[in-house]
DNA sequence: GTCTATAGCGGGATAGAC
DNA sequence: GTCTATCCCGCTATAGAC
């Protein structure tokens, strides 16, 4: 029997986390009142301070544990062989990781001006060390005369923003199906810094 | 002589769109006050009014501007020749348009979701437009065996994510001027299309 | 853990004097 | 065209009852 008040609070949790993650990336994080988010979960305003000191809490948490998440998915994936395959296997590491994620993928690259500055610097080293995991498959294909790239740091930065404009355009059941999609973008990729 | 008080149409209204675009650059349109932008144009926050029926105008405004020029611009622009050319005039087109102007581009790619759905359909259909002089070239270089391209539509999506990318991290005074930027990303559009 | 109530502040927009 | 003053509303966050 469904209560209206009382004890939720593995319930409510994750709940606030969600919500909260849905409605910022539909109207952002300045436009998104607690109240909002508070009535979209089911409670009063006032409960949500027990799941989050502040509202800007919550952003870090969304960011953070994208990031994390992230991290671990790339830990777990083996990108291993000559450059060309683990350009090829970065590729769809990205492309499947983003795709089902849109909310976070929105959330992440959009809200970066509300962080707070410590928060901020925090979010930014974990997007650089990601980064950096590519741009270290370029220089060493470079370094093995398979690549040529003007410039690892620019291609880097090229290829990145061309996999993650992918998520504000893709829409689940469209005309393609993420399979082709990965298809599609390791050919653009590859070519792209092919001698 | 300067006056605290008085008649200053000619000023005040630029002055109003500059500091607008700036400020929602920085710091997001929810985020930014009425009142903010008065105190940095330096009149009360009722003068705005003069200027722009509510707060949405002023946002649409400014991006309806920035796509108006963008169009302006492509117009004056001869983008003549085989397929090759068009494609590294237009790379260089829309580097030299956007990069001098990072507020608009962040304002028009971030505030999207910050307009009212008409003024966002208006926006949208200018922005197609953009896209589809890409997707032209794209389509011809095809036709005519130049170009390799699995889905000339993901590939223009692609190219312009690529692209307008480079606005997110470029800053004047960097590692490279211009005129090397255009370069390298002539060579990286180019190769990614490439047969 | 959630509720109601509220403190304290700042928002967009308007009215009317100058 | 700008000012001052204000309306009305919503915001974040907290306090204290249950």
């Amino acid at each position: 029997m469904a209560r209206k008040q009382g004890s939720h609070s593995e319930i409510t949790g994750p709940k606030v986390l969600d919500t909260a993650l849905r409605l910022i990336a539909r109207h952002g994080y300045a436009a998104v009142s607690m109240r909002q988010i508070a009535a979209e979960v089911g409670v009063q305003a006032g409960a949500l301070y027990n799941y989050t000191a502040d509202k800007q809490s919550l952003l870090f948490d969304l960011m953070q544990s994208h990031m994390t998440e992230l991290q671990a998915a790339l830990g777990a994936a083996d990108l291993r062989g000559d450059p060309v395959a683990r350009l090829d296997g970065f590729t769809r590491f990205h492309i499947r990781f983003h795709l089902p994620r849109s909310d976070q993928v929105f959330v992440s690259y959009m809200e970066l001006r509300n962080l707070s500055p410590q928060n901020f610097a925090t979010i930014e080293a974990m997007r650089r060390e990601y980064e950096a995991t590519l741009e270290n498959v370029l220089r060493d294909g470079v370094g093995q005369g398979v690549f040529t790239v003007p410039d690892t740091r620019i291609a880097t930065m090229a290829i990145i923003a061309m996999l993650t404009g992918l998520s504000n355009w893709y829409r689940e059941g469209g005309r393609l199906g993420m399979a082709e999609i990965e298809d599609i973008y390791c050919n653009l990729v590859q070519k792209s810094v092919s001698r």
